[in-house]
DNA sequence: TTTGGTGCAAAGCGTTTGCACCCGC
DNA sequence: GCGGGTGCAAACGCTTTGCACCAAA
């Protein structure tokens, strides 16, 4: 999904295209694949429109998860980041704890389960997998301080 | 694991077995197998011991989470909810979004994955896999309800 | 011009902390 | 008696909200 698509998307929801809104969708796609948090995305959304408030961010980023082109993603309870999605099809991630780089996993666990679950008293709705570790450059560099 | 284990357990590695955290322990194996929220926990363990403080019991639920006695489930970035852990052997769980019942599931994505994830250039340290829905009981209400 | 979007400041909520006191061991 | 545990109230950090103003369409 490219950014004029995001905004076209919007558009047709009914959603204008302020300045703001145009920034912080500019910062996501900057960083596309990798999570960010509320912090860096009120920082770097600053930079390009200077007035632009934290919740206005809060804002913009609950109306984008609603509207599935931004991912939520609250790791242990810690503050929640997010990410543009990056295609519509069902899947994971790895994320890297260090600087958030995030990669897609073509696997998703709930089509092997499902020999395994046949018989539970459970109505799935919902699930959650997600990977988490160190990117390449992460390890490298935690290697090295070490 | 057993509340006499649970708490021998404690003893061995220093901790005290106060009456507050003889209470919480008890609520959490009263409901053993069910995510509780802090909230729950608290006010359960104002009825076995009336002068108990919220800060204590998040005191104790973080103890209890570093030496493994105690599990915690964060979904979407609500606030967080415990159970106590129910076996040593490493396990997931489907959880009921409306009564919190969990059920272990015998089965880890890791294992399946592996070969897939064979020429990632991440190393992997945590992972989250995570089952929601109702369960029985409550899926029949909710039919009920509608 | 209409209606949604925004900045600001204040409030909300879950959680943590400092401190004096308390109580298991 | 010592050292960890506790209640209380205050602080914390993230997030949400009320309101008057602003700006896309």
């Amino acid at each position: 999904m490219d950014l004029n698509e995001v905004k076209n998307n919007l558009k047709s929801q009914g959603y204008k295209l302020t300045n703001q809104r145009r920034a912080i969708l500019d910062v996501l796609m900057d960083y596309k694949g990798h999570v960010l948090s509320v912090e860096e995305i009120y920082e770097k959304t600053k930079e390009r429109h200077s007035k632009t408030n934290v919740s206005t961010i809060y804002r913009n980023l609950e109306i984008l998860e609603n509207v599935h082109l931004v991912h939520r993603i609250n790791m242990n309870g810690e503050a929640s980041k997010y990410k543009l999605v990056c295609n519509d099809k069902h899947h994971h991630h790895i994320i890297c704890k260090d600087c958030g780089k995030s990669q897609i996993i073509d696997f998703c666990p709930l089509k092997n389960i499902n020999d395994e679950l046949k018989e539970e008293d459970f109505v799935l709705t919902d699930h959650r997998f997600e990977l988490y570790g160190y990117c390449k450059e992460c390890a490298k560099k935690k290697n090295e301080q070490a």
